[in-house]
DNA sequence: CGTGAGCTTGACTAGGTTCAAACGGGGTGG
DNA sequence: CCACCCCGTTTGAACCTAGTCAAGCTCACG
């Protein structure tokens, strides 16, 4: 197997692991290599949707841009997360990157001909999507069901696991992305994001040693947040 | 052609249109029908994940409900739409009939082993799951990003859209949904939905000689609610 | 050490929720 | 056949959460 692929983070992704080591390489060799600067974008949503990409390092968001600026960030996608396997002529939604990324693109055309030679594949990018439909349908119930401290203990534990598969912090981990993508994640404004984090902060469930470093204190009462409605 | 699929309102669904009258009649002949009355639950969110449906005729909703009783309405399910594509042992979200519904109920491992021999079949199914997606995404910015007046201006035209594969009502069309079920797709109240149909109705862009009967007398209107922020 | 971008906090406002009452239309029973 | 009731809808008034605008703070970087 292909050295860049053994030490590729998104190696036991869904996809990926499905794979052995020569279908890896198969699957490697027809791959384009990637990167993309903090703040740039990896794909815009009017693109028309010819490839798709698998994330090896770095976070991007998946969001659209109205014409009057609002904007919504529908996911935050990490390492062996896919992007671009839609429907239509175009993508829906633009991908753009808050770290330095690195990427493996292939044309869609190239791996729709993998999928008679292995049939897995196919089942696995579907599984994906299936995934990701039900992680969209959680948020949705987030937005349009729950309260300002609801969404942002949502969604501290929800980055919480999303990291946890990469690095095993404690209960300490970054955020990479800012107080505005927080805010269009969860459908509010910068300030009611700072102002919840506040009130977390003074009820002593999280500590925030930098404004981007969060300390989970109390994972169990952030749940309850979450689940019930003990605000 | 078996009658009843010939008859059936889904003929038309991407499912059932990528088969021929032969193929039809090989996926009737796994089928169950079904039929729900208005008010019941075709499945439960927490229900192991065996069956897909096709709605023949009738329309469900795709709900989740919290312990304490906040609901988020995911879709509006019209006949052709699927129920049931799925990842996860457990559905996640409850199909609830808004009507007199019928619907055919497939095994998923039935379905599974028609892939082998009708490769179309697991492309449709896999095509809908994204248009699904891509559905869940603009409900996403809608509930995320949009006021009152905006995401009712929405609702309406997107059931517009969808009643008229049914029946080509000129610019009026009944709504087969409570207020409150409005409510809980939109991510607000019934008092503010109430309100909402009665600023679009003052304003000219809407008539209600019913409750539930809807005249869009102004779509261009309400179209340029739902891109632009002319409130 | 100064600067600026991003974050926090405060004061005020506005849009949506809540609670309550009135309305309306369909169905039932006298 | 009419009166009544009931459920869903509409409207009103008070309240409250989140938004807006503005100022101050923090920290990384030059």
């Amino acid at each position: 197997m292909g050295e860049i692929c053994q030490k590729c983070q998104a190696r036991n992704s869904a996809l990926c692991s499905a794979m052995t080591g020569d279908e890896i390489d198969e699957l490697f060799s027809i791959a384009h290599r990637v990167k993309v600067d903090s703040g740039s974008y990896l794909l815009h949503e009017e693109d028309s949707a010819r490839f798709v990409y698998n994330l090896s390092s770095g976070v991007c968001t998946l969001e659209r841009l109205a014409s009057d600026g609002r904007r919504q960030i529908m996911a935050f996608v990490y390492p062996g997360d896919f992007i671009g396997i839609n429907s239509g002529p175009a993508y829906s939604v633009s991908a753009r990157a808050l770290d330095p990324v690195t990427a493996c693109r292939w044309n869609m055309k190239d791996v729709a001909a993998l999928y008679k030679s292995h049939p897995v594949l196919e089942q696995r990018v579907h599984e994906i999507a299936s995934r990701v439909l039900a992680a969209t349908m959680d948020q949705l119930f987030v937005l349009g069901r729950k309260n300002a401290v609801e969404k942002i203990a949502y969604f501290l534990l929800y980055i919480d696991a999303r990291q946890r598969q990469f690095d095993d912090h404690g209960d300490s981990f970054v955020l990479p992305m800012t107080r505005i993508d927080i805010a269009d994640y969860l459908g509010i404004t910068v300030e009611t994001v700072s102002r919840a984090f506040s009130r977390l902060k003074r009820r002593g469930l999280i500590d925030l040693s930098q404004a981007w470093t969060v300390t989970l204190k109390d994972r169990k009462a952030l749940q309850n947040i979450v689940d019930h409605t003990v605000i």
